[in-house]
This record gives C-alpha cells, sequence and structure tokens, in this order.
RNA sequence: GCCCGGAUGGUGAAAUUGGUAGACACACGGGACUUAAAAUCCCGAGGAUCCGCAAGGGUCCGUGCCGGUUCAACUCCGGCUCCGGGCACCA
C-alpha cells in the first residue's frame, strides 16, 4: 500500500476492474427483491455539470447501498440525445447533428466512468437511436387511431428563436423554458396529444403518490387545475341559440348583470353582424388579437371591453342583459363566455365600474350587509344568498348544489368540471427529433404511416441553413411518399415530436434495452416496473413528471405495460448554488466537474456533494469544502497505511465481555456509527449526517490508535471499527472504500459485502449523563447507572452541589423525570 | 393575489418523537514541527458580562419578529416580517 493518497491511480484501478467484471450488470433471473433506482437522465449537452454530479452521487449511494442490502438492483444510464442544442450547432458551425450527439455521449459516458458511478452499462440507449424512436412511433400511430393523438389548427406558443412551437408546460412566466426567449403566438395546424383525457386520473392519483414531495404534488394540482361548477345556458334575444357560460360560482347567477366573451368567441363578429357596432368590433378583435397571449394576461394589463350590440337574458331573472366583448376573457378555458357578476368577482367589479354596468349584490357575508354603492372592491367569498329568487338564505355552498340541480331539471344548463391542464402540443418544427409517423392524401386525409414500413427514418443527408423552418419541409425524398390506402400520391408529416415524448418512456425501456420485436417485453417490465426511487432535479416538477405520469397511463391503456405510476418514491435534489447564484455559463461560477477529478479525483466530488447539504436542499459549493472533503479522504488513507499490518494481521474475534470500560465504550460507538448511517441512508436520504457520523467514529479511532494501552487488549476492535469504517464509506466512496479493503488483506471486494448489523447488546449504555433542570433551567450534570430507578436519580439530582444552590430552601412542587436523558426539579411560585 | 418551502454561530449545517441548541465540517485564532513556508499534528471558540495571579469557574442573553400553550419550545398553536419557488385576469 502506498504512502500517499494517489486517487487517479486507484479510482483507474478500481473502475477498470467494475468495467471488466461487469460488477453492476443485473438480470431479472435473480431470486433477491428487485429495487429500481432511476437518475434523470442527461441531456449530451457536451459535458457533465455540477448537478449531474450531486444528483448521480446521490443515486450511486442509494444503488450501491441497496445492493449491499440484497436487492437486486437496476440502475441504468443513457441519453436524451434529440434535441435543440445539437441542430443549432448544426447551422452554427456545420457540424451534423448526430456526430454532435454522439460525440457529446462519448465524452459524457467517459466522465460518469470516471465518476465512478455503478450503472449497468449494457442497458445504456440513446433515445435518438433509431431502434429507440421506432417504438415512440408505433405508440404515436396506437394513440392516433384512439384518438389519443389528434391534429388541429390552434393559436400556439412560438418561440422565435427555436423557430418552433412550445407546448403550455414549456412557457415559463411568459419565456422559453429552454433560451428564455419571449414567446409569441401563431396560428397552426398541430399534433396533440389529448392529456385532458387524463386530467381526473392524473390529479386523483396524486393522493396515493405517498413517496413524492408534498410541493411537487401541488404544483401538480395546480397545473392540473380543476375546477367543479356549471355551464349556464344565457337565451340569446332575438335568436334561437344561447350562450354557454361556465361558471364556479353559480351561486352569484342573480347578481349576473352582463356577460363577456372573449374576442376569439365565434359569436364575437357574429353578434354585431349588420348593427352600427359591427365596425367597431371588429376593429377591437383585431386589435386584441394582435397583443401577444402573455402580455394580455399580465397583471398591469388595463381591463378593456366593448358592447357588441348583442343581449342576452339571465334565465334566473328573466332580465334582459347585454354581451360584452373583454381582453380579460379566455378562449381557451371554459367556453370563452363568462356570465359577469361584478358584485362578487373583482375582474368583473373593475370592468362594471369601467363601463357603467350595474353592481348587483346577491351574497351577503356573515353578520355583516354590503351595499353595492359602497363598494370599493367585490365580494369574493361565500356567504348568504339574498335577492335571490327560491335560493334566498341558502349559505352559498349549499346554493352552488341546488342551483346545478335545479339548472339540470329546466334544462338551462348542467353540473361541470373544467381543468386547466391543456392538451400536450407535441409538433416541432425542427429536425433533430422523432419524426411523427403521418402521411397526408389529398382524397384520403391524414393517415398513419402503415407498421410494416416503420420506423420513419430521419434522413441524415439534410442542409442545415438555419433559415425557412425545418430542413425535412425542403427534403422531396423525405416527404413524397405514396398513400397507403389509395396509392395516390401522399405527402409525409415533417414535424418531429416533442423531445419530452422520448422521456416520457424511457424508464421502462431500460428494463428491456435489446428488445427487438417489441417496444417492451411486457414480462421483463412487469418485474423491473415500477420505479422504485426517482431522482432529479425539481425543474421538473411540471413538465417531464407529468407528462411521464400521462404516457405510463396511456401505455397502461394501449395494453403495454401493467401500470398507472412511474415512479414509487421521488427525490428531487436542490441546486448547486456558487457565490449566491445557480452555477451558469452565463454568470462564470461553474467548477468543472473534469478539474476535480484530475485534481482531488471523484471520491472527494462526491464525498463533498454529499456532505455539504442534504439532497433536497441547494447545495452551497465551496472550494473549502472540497478541500476539506480531499483532507478527510487523505487523513483515513494515512491511517489506514500506519495500522495497516498491525490490523491486517490482527485477530477479529473479541468477547465483549472481557473489554475495559474504553473499549466498550468504542464498540458501542461502532455500532452506534452503524445505526445512524444505517437510519439516514434508509429512512431520508440524509447522506450529510451519515458522513458526519462516519467522520466522529475516525476521530474516536483515531485517537484510540495513538493509545498504548487499547492496543494491548484492544487490536481486534479497531480492526473491527476500521472495517466498518471503510464498509460504511463505500456507498459514498467506492474507490477509497475498495481499496482500502484489500489492503486490510481481504480477498473478496465489497460488492460481494453485506451491509453491517449492530447489536442492540452493544449500543446499551452503561451509564447515562443525566441533565438536572431547576425550573426549566439547565444547573447541573450527573451521570447515573443505567439500572438506576428514578428515586435514585431524583436523590442524586437533589444532591449536586451546583443543583442545590438554586433550590433557594424553596419546597419542590414536583420532579418531572425524562428516562436517560434529563430530571427538571419544579419549585413553588 | 393564491399555493408550497425556508429563516439556527463568521460559513455549510446538526438537533429524527416537545427534553443539554450549535454534532460534523469549513473559515478563523493560538501552539508544535520546519532555517522558512506549505503540508501535517495538537488546542481554542455562539454572544455579552463577572470572579480569579492562574488553571478554571459563575451569571445573563441567544434558533427572523410578537404573543400563547407547557415543568420544558429550534420543535406545537395564533399573528406578522423577510427570502426562495410555483401558478396567476382559469370565470
Amino acid at each position: 500500500m502506498e504512502e500517499r493518497y494517489q486517487p487517479k491511480k486507484i479510482e483507474e484501478k478500481w473502475q477498470r476492474i467494475w468495467e471488466e467484471g461487469k460488477s453492476f450488470r443485473v438480470s431479472e433471473n435473480s431470486r433477491l427483491p428487485k429495487y429500481y433506482l432511476l437518475e434523470m437522465f442527461p441531456y449530451p449537452s457536451g459535458q457533465i455539470h455540477m448537478g449531474h454530479v450531486r444528483n448521480y452521487s446521490i443515486g450511486d449511494v442509494i444503488a450501491r447501498y441497496k445492493r449491499m442490502r440484497g436487492y437486486n438492483v437496476l440502475h441504468p444510464m443513457g441519453w436524451d440525445a434529440f434535441g435543440l442544442p445539437a441542430e443549432n450547432a448544426a447551422i452554427e458551425r456545420g457540424v451534423h447533428p448526430a456526430k454532435w450527439t454522439m460525440e457529446n455521449i462519448a465524452y459524457m459516458r467517459d466522465q460518469l466512468k470516471k465518476m465512478g458511478f455503478s450503472y449497468d452499462w449494457e442497458r445504456e440507449f440513446a433515445t435518438c437511436d433509431e431502434s429507440y424512436y421506432r417504438w415512440e412511433q408505433l405508440f404515436f400511430i396506437e394513440m392516433f387511431r384512439r384518438g389519443l393523438a389528434y391534429k388541429k389548427l390552434s393559436t400556439v406558443n412560438w418561440c422565435e428563436k427555436c423557430r418552433t412551437v412550445l407546448a403550455n408546460e414549456q412557457v415559463e412566466g411568459g419565456r422559453c423554458w429552454r433560451c428564455e426567449q419571449e414567446v409569441g403566438v401563431r396560428e397552426l395546424e398541430q399534433w396533440f396529444f389529448r392529456t385532458t383525457a387524463y386530467a381526473e386520473e392524473l390529479l386523483g392519483e396524486l393522493d396515493h403518490l405517498t413517496g413524492w414531495p408534498e410541493k411537487v404534488l401541488a404544483m401538480q394540482r395546480n397545473w392540473i387545475g380543476k375546477s367543479v361548477g356549471a355551464e349556464i345556458l344565457f337565451p340569446l334575444m332575438g335568436r334561437e341559440e344561447a350562450l354557454n357560460v361556465f361558471t364556479t360560482r353559480q351561486d352569484t347567477v342573480y347578481g349576473a348583470t352582463f356577460v363577456s366573451l372573449a374576442v376569439e368567441h365565434p359569436l364575437a363578429l357574429e353578434l354585431s353582424r349588420s348593427t352600427p357596432q359591427e365596425r367597431t368590433v371588429r376593429e377591437f378583435v383585431e386589435r386584441i388579437q394582435r397583443i401577444n397571449q402573455t402580455r394580455r394576461g399580465a397583471d398591469e394589463a388595463e381591463k378593456e371591453g366593448l358592447f357588441t350590440g348583442a343581449y342576452c337574458m339571465n334565465p334566473f331573472t328573466g332580465e334582459k342583459i347585454p354581451i360584452y366583448l373583454a381582453n380579460f376573457v379566455l378562449m381557451e378555458y371554459g367556453t370563452g363566455a363568462v356570465m359577469a357578476v361584478p358584485a362578487h368577482d373583482q375582474r368583473d367589479f373593475e370592468f362594471a365600474r369601467k363601463y357603467g354596468l350595474p353592481v348587483r349584490v346577491v351574497i351577503q357575508p356573515q353578520g355583516k350587509r354590503i351595499k353595492a354603492e359602497e363598494m370599493a372592491e367585490a365580494f369574493v367569498e361565500d356567504g348568504v344568498m339574498v335577492s335571490s329568487g327560491p335560493f334566498t338564505g341558502l349559505r352559498s355552498s349549499e346554493g352552488r348544489e341546488k342551483l346545478a340541480a335545479y339548472l339540470e331539471e329546466k334544462g338551462w344548463g348542467k353540473n361541470d368540471i373544467r381543468y386547466r391542464l391543456r392538451d400536450w402540443g407535441i409538433s416541432r418544427q425542427r429536425y433533430w427529433g422523432a419524426p411523427i409517423p403521418i402521411l397526408y392524401c389529398d382524397s384520403c386525409g391524414a393517415l398513419p404511416v402503415p407498421e410494416a414500413e416503420l420506423p420513419v427514418v430521419l434522413p441524415k443527408d439534410v442542409e442545415f441553413s438555419g433559415e425557412g423552418g425545418s430542413p425535412l419541409a425542403k427534403l422531396p425524398e423525405f416527404f413524397k411518399a405514396s398513400c397507403p390506402k389509395c396509392g395516390g400520391p401522399a405527402r409525409r408529416e415533417t414535424d418531429t415530436m416533442d423531445t419530452f415524448v422520448e422521456s416520457s418512456w424511457y424508464f421502462a425501456r431500460y428494463a428491456c434495452p435489446d428488445e427487438q420485436g417489441a417496444p417492451l417485453d411486457k414480462a421483463r417490465v412487469a418485474y423491473w416496473m415500477p420505479v422504485d426511487q426517482y431522482i432529479g432535479g425539481i425543474e421538473h416538477a411540471v413538465l417531464h413528471l407529468l407528462y411521464a405520469r400521462f404516457f405510463t397511463k396511456v401505455l397502461r391503456d394501449l395494453g403495454w405495460i401493467a401500470l398507472g405510476e412511474p415512479f414509487t418514491n421521488l427525490l428531487t435534489q436542490g441546486m448547486v448554488i456558487k457565490d449566491g447564484a445557480k452555477m451558469s455559463k452565463s454568470k462564470g461560477n461553474v467548477v468543472d466537474p473534469d478539474f476535480l477529478i484530475e485534481r482531488y479525483g471523484a471520491d472527494t466530488a462526491r464525498l463533498f456533494a454529499l456532505f455539504a447539504a442534504p439532497p433536497e436542499k441547494d447545495l452551497d459549493w465551496s472550494d473549502q469544502g472540497v478541500e476539506g472533503a480531499y483532507r478527510f479522504l487523505t487523513r483515513l488513507w494515512r491511517f489506514v497505511s500506519h495500522y495497516r499490518d498491525a490490523l491486517a494481521s490482527a485477530a477479529s474475534d473479541l468477547d465483549p465481555k472481557e473489554l475495559s470500560p474504553t473499549l466498550r465504550e468504542l464498540r458501542r460507538q461502532i455500532h452506534r456509527t452503524i445505526k445512524k448511517v444505517t437510519d439516514d441512508i434508509e429512512g431520508r436520504f440524509h447522506f450529510n449526517t451519515a458522513i458526519a457520523a462516519v467522520m466522529e467514529l475516525f476521530n474516536a479511532l483515531s485517537l484510540a490508535g495513538k493509545d498504548e494501552s487499547i492496543w494491548k487488549d484492544g487490536t481486534p476492535l479497531i480492526k473491527g471499527g476500521v472495517e466498518t469504517l471503510v464498509v460504511l464509506l463505500y456507498p459514498f466512496v467506492p474507490h477509497m472504500a475498495s481499496e482500502l479493503w484489500e489492503s486490510l488483506g481481504h480477498r473478496n471486494s465489497l460488492e460481494e459485502i453485506r451491509w453491517p448489523g449492530y447489536s442492540e447488546e452493544a449500543l446499551e449504555e452503561e451509564r447515562w449523563l443525566i441533565v438536572v433542570q431547576v425550573d426549566g433551567r439547565v444547573r447541573g450534570r450527573i451521570t447515573v447507572p443505567a439500572d438506576a430507578s428514578n428515586e435514585f436519580i431524583e436523590a442524586e439530582a437533589l444532591a449536586d452541589p451546583k443543583v442545590k444552590g438554586f433550590l433557594h430552601g424553596k419546597e419542590i412542587q414536583r420532579v418531572i423525570q425524562v428516562p436517560r436523558r434529563l430530571v427538571n426539579i419544579v419549585l413553588e411560585g
């Protein structure tokens, strides 16, 4: 064993051993219980970053730990390989996206291997592999056949910089999730996945995801945005039709004094036709439509509207009320028409005040009376219904139920539920993605590519100019096709799928990446799925994690998979922060993993990333902290190398009964540490405190090593302690642990070693340190035998000279004892 | 505005069930080793204040703020402040 810790040397050695021995390869042919551990796979951008280092270090601890606990652990890795940066590289530097991607993958794979992560590399795949995306095309066709994939003309979010469409989830604060460009709108024919068909299940199942952070559940609930309410028909004056409005406050219907329409509403222009308002209405509609969605929806935007010239009737009051256009009404939500109740909705209130429309109070708060003339803002809470015909006197909640029933009875409307969730727009006008397997025939319409013709291969020989849309649309050899139905000429779809589609099912493919004849091998998927523990960044709380849940349910309904929820437990790790900001190139605060590995080794990088904070919190990067982690490993190395000969030859067994009190305490600490590290990994993934406990044990062993008297009888104990230390450290710093283990004379590798157990007997304390309080303040400390009676402890406490000084001769009211911890003497007064 | 988090020494953090606040580490200070420095090793340390020549010891304050419950509160309850995240004219 070398005197000096040379991380590079030992890390290369062990990585080679793991690679050659295929140490982490797994199959389902095992009698062991399965454990599927997955970290979100990376986009091959070029190099791994600290976020990856952290994410995958956390995962690797769990993977190695679970193996030691006797699980058959599936721990795969691969590449989310389609996406824009590859195409941009092609445009900017003339490198083909495939080449760029593959080179990045090769480099990053090497980096991950240098970190010593215990993946089953035989399951690796990239989503841009034809053998992967071909199955996605099959899913698409199956979804198309069931109406779960459909095409429609719609107003969509458009990112000018990425030159493509974005789904709703991919717009963050009005900006593109990828490049932060302000998002505009376009009117386009687009493919959608019908996520709304699963809205209720996606929402309901959240209650059963007990292994997910509350925060993520809340974000998803919020995003799905369920509203229970009613549809009410307001008959149009002078027409046969009625306006359909959606409301959650049907209890306020008697206060509806006008109706507001979205400018996109089909009746917006229609209603003013051949009225004096026709021209001004058209101008208004055009002007509002020009303003992009995000700016229209901004907080500061002034409420603005225009009378259409038409009226409808409030079916409850029989009143004739005006129909307005309003800039704040959204066509995409509800019915695009809103019954306006100024007294009880803040927006309607502002609108009514601006345009001089009547405000009628129909809900009164408990114990107060509000008057329309005196209102400064709308009263939006529940209360008691007033001036509401037969419903007067009901509480809002009752009123809503009764009114909804009444609606159905009268045929004026019905109960209704609406969701904020929209269908997932998956068309992307870009090259580097999975082609959508659809053909357009002038006479037969949109048809799926016949399954026998799959995959629709992404052509390699393509020009990347960055101008004028997708390169595929300029490639006749790609888009020219013939109709599978009539044989006539057909045009192939040139849009590709959103890359979030690939990441929506990759976790299932890991169960059977070599399956040639089908997307999934049901038996193997059934063995491995669901993912027992999923780990990734919080930034995917809604995006990827919602899409993956949706897709899993679709695959279930298509018969490919037997479960509806893919991830049993979810851990969202915090960001890596340096100098108060998230690490990013633009901030210039990135730490390069290659540099760390080169300078300190992977074990140091792992140890620091795990020690500095618990996983769910943000991690403050500190160069000194890294030094500290390195110093610990160096100290440990020196310690073992110094005592190695003495320990390797020592006996391992000892009789606990013959140990001196000092040695018994050392033994206790060894067992205490095992318990602590086990509990911290098992229960809550608090690796920082687990590592702290190991450090404490090391400090104790270092101290013991210097004590001659301990070496006399305690050598086996020190040996046991050091071995325990090494084994406990294995999940965190596997190279160091493996090397030390070997140098201590072990022939078997740590991959074959079981996680150590602790003995309850060894944990038992012989004496307890009891804190003595007087009136809740610490006044003394006494040590008592573990079997001391309460009476004895109380007497000892009262006899303590320090404590006595605080009794001030007062009478003792009572004495509270917390076993093994504390005595509180409560005085009178 | 609504919904989630969070706030503890100079710093990252710990205290898992209401029972010694600050484990472990970083930075810092002092010392040893060295011609010197680095590295390493040892010691110290929440703040204020007092007693003592000293070694030591005492008292009070202290977990964002205000209040409450309790023998006892970082922990529970009520009210606030600030910071971070998500959603946001969703009817």
